[in-house]
DNA sequence: ATAATACGTAACTTTTAAGTTACTCAAACG
DNA sequence: CGTTTGAGTAACTTAAAAGTTACGTATTAT
């Protein structure tokens, strides 16, 4: 996995770029091919293709003059590996809560 | 749990506000003492957890003329299960290489 | 009652992101 | 070998985000 040259956070924070990620997990898609799904003009599809390649979100794959994008997990690690940072949190958040109610059902006894 | 007025995804995409939440994950913090950790004016800080809340990543409780700022799953949750979806897709990609494996084993029989 | 504190709002500036058009290049096609 | 097709780059415009200062308003402290 190399090390991303794009923040990822700030990769999925365009809509377009959601929408595209969605598209490829249907399938492998082409630059033009992608576009199609989109209003707006071809170089402005290319970067944020990318963008989303810096990110580790996609691979892509030159096939004479076509360029075939795949997705690809390296972004998403990212971005798993940072809520899971807050799911510790919760975890432990409800650890203390049961602790204290442990403690207070005792006193009662 | 409330319908978020403000994108999670864009939350997020800024590195000031990502490392608010982090500071929130210790501790529940107030306007001022979350700005001590950031280099810019008090309205900037107060411009971002307005935007954190509205997404859904944190709750806010006025005590007198502080506002404290508290973790909240809301917004964490919907990241997850938007990578939740993505999972999907490798898992699956995965079962057809399997599946396609399988085959060909079975052929050499 | 006055001063200090904690914060929000408004108006503005600066910076950055997203989009455009015009152009170029290389591969495929006839 | 000229032409079409798929895509990248450069220069620019537009729009949105992030930051600032100046000011207003409750709340707390003296």
């Amino acid at each position: 996995m190399v090390q991303p040259s794009f923040d990822a956070f700030q990769a999925i924070a365009d809509p377009s770029r959601r929408k595209m990620l969605r598209l490829l997990s249907k399938d492998s898609l082409t630059i033009n091919s992608l576009g199609e799904h989109f209003d707006m003009s071809r170089p402005a599809v290319s970067k944020h293709v990318k963008i989303l390649h810096a990110a580790g979100f996609i691979s892509i794959q030159d096939i004479g003059r076509e360029r075939h994008c795949t997705l690809k997990q390296d972004g998403f690690h990212h971005l798993q590996e940072w809520i899971d940072y807050f799911d510790k949190f919760w975890v432990s958040k409800l650890k203390k809560l049961e602790t204290l109610l442990n403690n207070k059902s005792q006193n009662k006894k």
